[in-house]
DNA sequence: TCGTTATTTCCAGAATTATTGAAGCAATGA
DNA sequence: TCATTGCTTCAATAATTCTGGAAATAACGA
């Protein structure tokens, strides 16, 4: 991840609805909701809502697969890992300020030895 | 954190010169790095600069401090957990999809538990 | 083929944000 | 007191973004 990647990142989550539908995705896992659901359960307007999956894809943070007229769209964790991982780069230049920090720092290459 | 906290802790990030500034800090450690370095190691006039500080600031993500005329900023460590903790809250509805997310959803609690 | 459903694209207006020159303020030292 | 330094505020412009109505596309069932 790079600081451009970062910016887009938090740019797309920085904003209410789309705050929103991403911690909705990261709560329902990887099999993802239909975009009409979201829809529904968030009570956005179809085409805005549209809008928004757009910017969040774009940003890499939302993964979506089609099945029928149905788009499933689903966080992608990998990527919010990514982001986090990012932030808390060499926090406190590895000294151990505050080491639960340190610990969220790890993320990306605990995930990269585990390979789930 | 709510999500309008949220929203503004991350709007905040989402712009790159706030971005450098805020990993700059991260990276610096808990006693801050003062305005006009800042200003000199990221080469950011001094006014543009003061405006995205308190930008940052608002956002709860910096602290800062004064010494005569200099004044220290530094990252806000617990709010950044807080963000992050947000973000990563309930995560595939507290299944085992992505363990390693898992735990970082738990960073927040970690840090009530440690008093660090 | 036709109507319905699911989702996206187009468009335009309203609102927000980033940047920088210039001016202001506060702390320091001579 | 005066000049200097460190930082912030003000003001104006330029650029970006959010929203929702209307229309388009695409999949499905009758």
């Amino acid at each position: 991840m790079n600081s451009t990647d970062a910016v887009a990142a938090l740019a797309a989550l920085a904003q209410e609805t789309r705050l929103a539908v991403f911690r909705l995705l990261v709560q329902a896992g990887p099999s993802g909701v239909a975009a009409g659901e979201i829809s529904t359960r968030l009570d956005i307007p179809a085409n805005t809502l549209s809008f928004h999956l757009k910017t969040l894809s774009q940003a890499g943070l939302l993964e979506s697969r089609q099945e029928g007229r149905f788009i499933y769209y689903a966080a992608a964790y990998a990527r919010m890992d990514d982001l986090i991982a990012f932030l808390t780069d060499n926090c406190c230049n590895g000294g151990s300020c505050l080491p639960k920090t340190e610990q969220v720092a790890t993320v990306e290459k605990r995930r990269a030895g585990s390979a789930a």
